[in-house]
DNA sequence: GATGAAAAATCTGTGAC
DNA sequence: GTCACAGATTTTTCATC
């Protein structure tokens, strides 16, 4: 379903996303139109889904990211529902994951400070409903972040 | 720094990313020249990255996603060098976050399948270097991932 | 059905107002 | 902040294999 050309056109379009059609057309030995049409056929099997702005947040003014693990009460049958639906309304939780395990959601947060924080959790954060138990981590770093795939 | 029309402009091109200038210059109620040059500005402000194609790994057949705890062991010193760097160069390894406290670094892997999965576990992750222990959660979904910043 | 060359449509960036 | 234009880029067309 994915042939080799395409998995090459995968893995610039990944490094090197705002290079011009005829300059990847050049790198990878094709013509443009070839590439063109290659690329039409990956958007359309839904593979490539767009492209996407970078932004730093960091440059925006956040300097704080919090990862948080939530255990949910599972006496209730709608804690699922109920928990993601209200924690994907918060803007600032810009990561939510569902686990199988001992571990039911995992979200990353960020705060322009610890104050900003502080804030956030006890006003967003902890009056989210069905929840057992939080635990917090410190971010440190991203080092590595979705840039590439293997392909 | 920012103004709100600035933001407006982070908060389209961070949803409806692959649209042209003109198209969300007429969303925004500017003219094509006006935005261009906010754009630029953005650009060297270094808040806009630049693009990122977006690619969808599930279509591309990697089923299986692991988040992994790791804690190092930090009687050597160059333990969390030596291991980021080696983590870093595994395709499998999309992510890597370092934190503050009793976890060190959480790694998230894809694989194809559990079968695939193991085999990068046992041949290219337990070989990492300086590994203290490891906890792995299974992945069940991304409900929400870097889409919308708090702009 | 896929390919290459070139025309047509569209887009981006810049300079004048 | 708007308008208009030149250069670049993407997309479509058409002939060909």
């Amino acid at each position: 379903m994915l042939d080799d050309l395409d998995r090459r056109i995968l893995r610039h379009l990944q490094g090197n996303p705002s290079q011009s059609l005829p300059e990847l057309a050049d790198r990878l030995g094709l013509t443009t139109s070839r590439l063109s049409r290659k690329i039409d056929k990956l958007r359309e099997g839904g593979i490539l889904r767009g492209q996407r702005a970078v932004i730093d947040w960091q440059a925006l003014g956040y300097a704080v990211e919090v990862s948080l693990r939530v255990t949910l009460d599972k006496t209730q049958s709608r804690a699922f529902d109920d928990f993601l639906e209200a924690a994907r309304d918060i803007p600032e939780v810009i990561e939510i994951q569902t686990f199988l395990g001992q571990v039911d959601v995992r979200l990353s947060v960020i705060a322009k400070d610890m104050t900003h924080y502080q804030e956030i959790y006890r006003r967003r954060i902890l009056t989210l409903p069905h929840i057992a138990d939080i635990e917090a981590l410190m971010h440190v770093a991203r080092i590595k972040s979705d840039e590439s795939l293997p392909i």
